[in-house]
RNA sequence: GCCGAAGUGGCGGAAUUGGUAGACGCGCACGACUCAAAAUCGUGUCCUUUCGGGGGUGUGGGUUCGAUUCCCACCUUCGGCACCA
């Protein structure tokens, strides 16, 4: 017998598995329904940690069980080649993006082919090719054509690290970059959206109809934010103009003493003539302007100042009242305005009381309604639709989520491929045109500005191609455009006519089970939802959801359980683990780390891989223990619930508990004098997923020519994963008393019977019991 | 404040159409092998005990023959949203 040597059996088999293209996936086979099964593609920032480990080789085991079970399955593999890490990564390196990029990604493809995964390589995609990119700009092209994508003047979160504007799902709620963790400004900029607001209600729909875990679909119903509520015109008294407001409780109309404009709000300006102090007015808009979000809220007390001299009229009570301006009203969120109601709302009571306003309760505590003229009496809720109706509102939802701003003022990313009329009207770039090639000529040193704007190859191109005055767009995409499509290349990664054939997207969308990280929920899940709904209105793509079943992963720890960080010289090298231990290791104790498909974090733990080490050692030693005898009987069931057990749990993406089958099965080997050669082949077979390697160099020993992972799944007999007998717990008052071993599905006599034959349990029941319980093959209970 | 998830040994975790709590692994202890150590193998390992038992799954109640599992209230931690009208 040799020694387990992981290096030379990994490599030896890496090798022959490349040279036999093993894992080369066709579209269609014959017989073989497809399964499509997606790991979000990596950004090449440098070198893999173990989380790359936790997100791909983990969920191999999946795709490897599944594919044995005889589905035809597609495990495919990428690069989210542009974006800022790789481009703030090379300027601090102080090199190329381009060179940088390629570079790493060379390193990772190789670090990343030693996990032994299943990943079919030929269809590799990186979202900075040219064949990649020339097709996001295709897409954001239909989107365009459509009306979806758009350019917008618009207040904007401003990044003054890494120098651009982000989407709103890039600022976390404490205000801050949730890359670069810088305080977020605002400023005011042209930039490009897509309309993802459109989508906002089948967004939210349409998560009914997914099999996903509730946490993740709420998680995006919050995000979106769906509001139902009601908008409400008030006049302007002697002004022609009215003030058109957004509530939730239209019921509480007639208690509305006072109406609030947020101050970006564009009657603030219509009303400068009307009112008497303009230039105070003037003065708070311009202080709040400069102010961030955050700063918004962190001031306690409210501000804002009337706009004297104009009143509003209540449409209820008809009533005069004033009207103010004020930072707590959000100018982007319904209609920029508030009808104010103190006695029913915290904060406008609170605003109520700094400014001296009156509070009319109109809802009493029974929720009836009360001062609000002929409405008294009705519930709050009836109140709603009727007094809405009766002056004139109408009901009406509106959204916490903006639309989608894609536009960055950054170097690496993919060019917009618009170019401007002399007048500055947008004009799309072309089909021939594409790709709209990134320019190499550009000192890409974030200034603010973006540096494309610095490119003369850009200009001169765009001259060339369309005239003279015109200009290009020089803005490009963020990362998440790229990845809102990127799974569809992977169908069809070298169709030079179409982002993917329609025939293929049949064969093999939508995604069957697609696992990655919990940050992504809110940004690229619900991007590439929008998106894919989007081109599917478009009758560009084949499904309106992309994504069957999306898992989110848990977070490896560091041994101290800290986060990993270089700062805390804390990380985990995965390469060195692997030469160590061996891929096959690292990959089963990542497995074993605790449930993948939860949303928890997994200190890290060098003895745990030491102790999936041991437990391959002691499966390796078992070659030199087998025999020919087959049916053992002393294993009794166990291999067949072993099947049951591995296989439902790796459908669930319950690794941890399907590696203790494999230790439970294996530990019964051990005992035994000889393992059963057939129940050992079974027991590679399902090993075969988590350590691909050893259990191809085992199989090989026992002879066999052909691939362990061209093998079908075994086969459970469910009689055969019965055991021959259960345990009947013996209980008195509830109270554990015993345990009888006895044969499957006994009668409540039969048990009696066994427990009259044994003296230990006997001596419980000497009674006249008042009430027996029983529960076949759990429990027998007895009362007294 | 709103929405959601979770609290189980020294540690990661297992067990829920209510039926032996702590599988599997780590750690620890003891033993075998060894001059010795490491490695390996074996045994033990929730607490307590007068060895009959008694207690125990965040806390307090409840339902039940029986509750980690179901119900009510509370505490703690984590995640999403948040001056969103």
């Amino acid at each position: 017998m040799s020694e387990y040597d992981h290096k030379k059996i990994e490599e030896k088999w890496q090798k022959r598995w490349e040279e036999a293209g093993l894992y080369r996936t066709e579209d269609a086979v014959q017989g073989k329904e497809n399964f499509y099964t997606l790991v979000e593609f990596p950004y090449p920032s440098g070198d893999l940690h173990i989380g790359h480990w936790s997100a791909f080789a983990v969920p191999d085991i999946f795709a490897r069980m599944k594919r044995m079970q005889g589905y035809n399955m597609l495990y495919p593999i990428g690069f989210d080649a542009f974006g800022l890490p790789a481009e703030n990564a090379a300027i601090k390196h102080g090199a190329d993006p381009a060179e940088w990029t390629l570079k790493n990604i060379e390193r990772m493809r190789l670090q990343l082919k030693q996990m032994g995964n299943m990943f079919d390589w030929d269809r590799e995609v990186s979202a900075c090719d040219p064949s990649f990119y020339r097709w996001t700009q295709w897409l954001f092209l239909q989107l365009f054509n459509k009306g979806l994508a758009y350019k917008k003047k618009a207040v904007v979160n401003w990044d003054p690290v890494d120098q651009t504007v982000l989407a709103n799902e890039q600022v976390l709620s404490d205000g801050t970059a949730e890359r670069s963790g810088a305080k977020v400004e605002k400023k005011e900029l042209s930039q490009w959206f897509l309309k993802i607001t459109e989508y906002a209600d089948r967004l939210i729909d349409d998560l009914d109809g997914l099999a996903w875990p509730e946490p993740i679909k709420d998680a995006q119903r919050n995000w979106i934010g769906r509001n139902e509520g009601a908008k409400i015109e008030f006049d302007i008294s002697s002004f022609d103009k009215k003030i058109e407001i957004f509530t939730t409780r239209p019921d509480t109309l007639y208690g509305a003493t006072y109406v609030v404009l947020a101050p970006e709000h564009p009657l603030v300006t219509e009303l400068a003539g009307t009112m008497i102090n303009h230039s105070e007015v003037r003065q708070y808009v311009e202080a709040a302007a400069t102010k961030s979000d955050l700063e918004r809220q962190e001031h306690k007390e409210k501000t804002g100042v009337e706009l004297k001299g104009v009143k509003a009229v209540n449409p209820g009570s008809k009533e005069e009242i004033p009207i103010f301006i004020a930072d707590y009203v959000l100018s982007g969120y319904g209609t920029g305005a508030i009808m104010a109601v103190p006695a029913h709302d915290e904060r406008d009571r609170e605003f109520a009381k700094k400014f001296n306003l009156p509070v009319r309760t109109v809802v009493s505590e029974e929720g009836t309604l009360v001062d609000s003229g002929t409405f008294d009496g009705m519930t709050s809720e009836d109140a709603k639709q009727k007094i809405t109706e009766h002056v004139g509102g109408k009901m009406t939802t509106t959204y916490r989520q903006r639309d989608w701003l894609i536009s960055r003022q950054r170097y690496w990313g993919t060019p917009i491929p618009i170019v401007y009329d002399p007048e500055g009207n947008a004009h799309a770039i072309s089909d021939e045109h594409l790709p709209w090639v990134l320019p190499s000529d550009v000192d890409f040193t974030p200034t603010g500005e973006a540096p494309l704007a610095r490119s003369k190859e850009l200009k001169e191109r765009v001259e060339k191609l369309f005239g003279k005055g015109w200009t290009p767009e020089v803005d490009t995409f963020d990362t998440f455009v790229d990845s809102s499509w990127y799974f569809l290349r992977y169908l069809d990664p070298k169709n030079e006519k179409e982002f993917a054939s329609k025939e293929l997207q049949k064969a093999w969308m939508p995604v069957g089970r697609y696992s990655g990280g919990a940050e992504h929920t809110t940004m690229h899940i619900l991007y590439s939802r929008f998106f894919i709904k989007a081109l599917y209105d478009l009758g560009l793509v084949t499904e309106h959801e992309p994504y069957t079943v999306r898992m989110n992963r848990g977070l490896i720890l560091a041994e101290d359980g800290r986060k990993m960080s270089k700062r805390w010289g804390n990380t985990v090298n995965p390469d060195e683990q692997v030469n160590n231990v061996g891929a096959d290791s690292v990959k089963m104790y990542l497995a074993f780390i605790g449930p993948y498909n939860e949303v928890s974090s997994y200190p890290w733990n060098t003895n745990g891989l030491i102790g999936v080490r041991r437990f391959l050692e002691r499966v390796w030693i078992l070659q030199d223990h087998l025999s020919d005898d087959s049916s053992d009987n002393t294993l009794g069931g166990l291999v067949h619930r072993s099947i049951k057990k591995v296989g439902d749990d790796v459908e669930s993406m319950k690794f941890n508990t399907s590696v203790s089958a494999l230790m439970i099965l294996s530990n019964e080997f051990q005992k035994l004098e000889t393992v059963p050669q057939d129940a050992y082949e079974i027991f590679l077979k399902l090993l075969a997923p988590f350590a691909p390697h050893m259990a191809e160099e085992l199989w090989e020993r026992l002879g066999h020519t052909t691939s362990i992972h061209l093998e079908t799944w075994p086969v459970y007999d469910p009689q055969l994963a019965q055991s021959d007998t259960v345990a009947i717990v013996l209980q008195i008052n509830g109270k554990k008393r015993g345990v009888l071993e006895i044969g499957h599905d006994s009668s409540q006599e039969e048990v009696l019977a066994a427990i009259q034959r044994d003296q230990k349990l006997l001596k419980y029941i000497d009674f006249k019991p008042k009430k027996v319980v029983f529960v076949p093959n759990k429990i027998i209970n007895f009362i007294v």
